[in-house]
DNA sequence: GAGCCGATCTTGCCATTGACAAGATAGCAC
DNA sequence: GTGCTATCTTGTCAATGGCAAGATCGGCTC
């Protein structure tokens, strides 16, 4: 760990993620990201640009990430919904960053790239449009809501699947 | 409008909803704020104590226009949802920090009260929790994702309606 | 109507932050 | 070894949030 960190990129994407959901994205700091790194306060600039281009990447990752999640899952529309339920609670950082306009560069190729693959891992799951918005719009609308304290109980899952399933009535 | 302006606090809260909506929480400013009603830049600090006292102030008067949103759709679960959604669309300022509780001082009394308000207007609208949850998760899933621009289209209630519709197959 | 008092607003200040510019360092190609 | 480029640093600036202390106003008491 000389001048050059070597990883710098990435081990300030995971600690942005983390932060952010500990203390949301404004309470992001850059700098104290630079102190945790061990790095000068102006190190991120040069790979981000700005602290916009810092919660891009995060967004970034979380697509790709969610995209995976959902490619695990198969098929199946309920084991999709759960499964992008999990994703927001176990990457409330990412999930929180992902679908703010405000907070991100918008026309980043990367971000738009990453989007694109987990936009078609949701479209695929449902035969007609309005069903996969419907599906997304659940999953989507119980994952907010739950990280939010809005809705609570012992158990994600156990509670999200009740809801989840009256859109899929036949799984 | 001598050395007391007389409505601070209303006036505030109103141009605080708008910069929300058009910048995002992150890219409030108090000391903008208080420029643009023509006080001193500690004048917030007095009504509000803080940013986040801001922000609750916002996120209160948006649950109790939800609130009212909601009885006045009356007990159709279909209309309740359209309300909810078209409540999110016309007061996005509101919308973006009602759920955000990082940004609000959670333990403040008027918010939780407004909170259990809309809550009540909420629950009254299925028979048993799971339906209210589902419910209000499309709703809340739809109109987030439109107001981030994930879903697109020419008129939000034309959109929103059908996939409202999946969840509610009776109206 | 004179005096007081609390609410409202102001000025002044400080630490922190995001962003930028210019320079130092290191690894790498040749 | 020499140059080149990516990486990181130091130095700086304007803007911000928050705090403290003081000024002004409106209303209430007597």
């Amino acid at each position: 760990m000389s001048y050059h960190h070597g990883d710098l990129r990435r081990t300030m994407t995971a600690a942005a993620a983390t932060a952010v959901a500990e203390r949301g994205p404004a309470g992001l700091s850059l700098r104290e990201l630079a102190r945790l790194a061990g790095v000068s306060h102006a190190a991120p600039a040069h790979h981000f640009g700005d602290k916009a281009g810092v919660l891009t990447a995060v967004a970034t990752e979380g697509f790709t990430l969610l995209a995976a999640a959902l490619d695990e899952a198969g098929d199946d529309l309920l084991a999709a919904g759960v499964a992008y339920v999990r994703f927001a609670v176990d990457h409330p950082g990412h999930f929180a960053v992902m679908f703010d306009r405000s907070l991100l560069h918008g026309d980043d190729t990367d971000l738009l790239a990453a989007e694109q693959v987990a936009s078609g891992a949701l479209a695929g799951l449902a035969p007609d449009a309005d069903g996969a918005r419907a599906a997304w719009s659940v999953a989507h609308g119980f994952a907010s809501l739950w990280l939010s304290g809005a809705i609570e109980g012992p158990d994600v899952v156990a509670a999200a699947e009740p809801v989840l399933r009256r859109l899929v009535p036949d799984a």
